[in-house]
DNA sequence: AAGGTCGGTCAGTCACGACTTACCGTTAGA
DNA sequence: TCTAACGGTAAGTCGTGACTGACCGACCTT
């Protein structure tokens, strides 16, 4: 089980998602598969700079590629996707609990006063 | 002047969380609000540095800072992980509907042989 | 085969951001 | 009031990563 060849992780996903033109591309991906020139057409940047970019998001999961012909269509991959909402589900549930807390302890500082 | 404290926009978010030290504080926030020497005691980095980093988290929406007498407490903002898991809910159904199509055509291309 | 397209990789440049030290205003105790 | 602690800002250094053009192999044409 879990013979996952890299196990991603949520930090990656972050880094990944961080940069603008990566961003375009999962937007771009998001209507489906792409080919790599159709994505550097509607990007301001070099096919070079897009291939880049694609190995950094298939590296952090958040892409795969699946080779048809000549062409390798990129596509978004849902595990990456759902990996970092796990993350955030967490961060959500403590960040909420501190937040009640802390709004606990000041209705207890004002009762007091 | 429309000021916008309350549009953070998911994108700065996932720059503010690509910074290894920055999830490091995070992290620590989620155990409840601090200030800021104790955060940067915990951390391989100079007070001012945490400082830096604390402004980028709160200009992301992720953090605020309610001021305690001599001290400021920073805390997670809850709205700031919602924004970003709205993001990420409509990019998880795209993903899947993205995935479902591809599926779907292979599947054609393969009853066509 | 031969020419054309597609796309991954290499080498090099350049801007940005993550640090540091030094400094300053503000607040709490003596 | 004077002094010390807290923390935000300024100025400067340095490493990292985003980009480009050039090159190369792989595959689909005719």
């Amino acid at each position: 089980m879990t013979d996952r060849p890299s196990t991603p992780a949520a930090p990656d996903i972050f880094a990944a998602l961080a940069d603008p033109t990566r961003r375009a591309i999962v937007e771009a991906l998001r209507a489906g598969p792409q080919p790599v020139g159709v994505l550097a057409g509607g990007l301001p940047v070099s096919r070079p700079a897009v291939s880049q970019h694609l190995k950094v998001l298939t590296d952090a999961g958040l892409a795969r590629a699946t080779a048809r012909g000549n062409r390798r269509y990129y596509s978004l991959a849902p595990e990456g996707v759902e990996s970092l909402r796990r993350y955030l589900d967490t961060l959500w549930d403590d960040a909420l609990a501190a937040f009640a807390r802390a709004a606990d302890e000041k209705a207890e500082a004002k009762a007091r006063e």
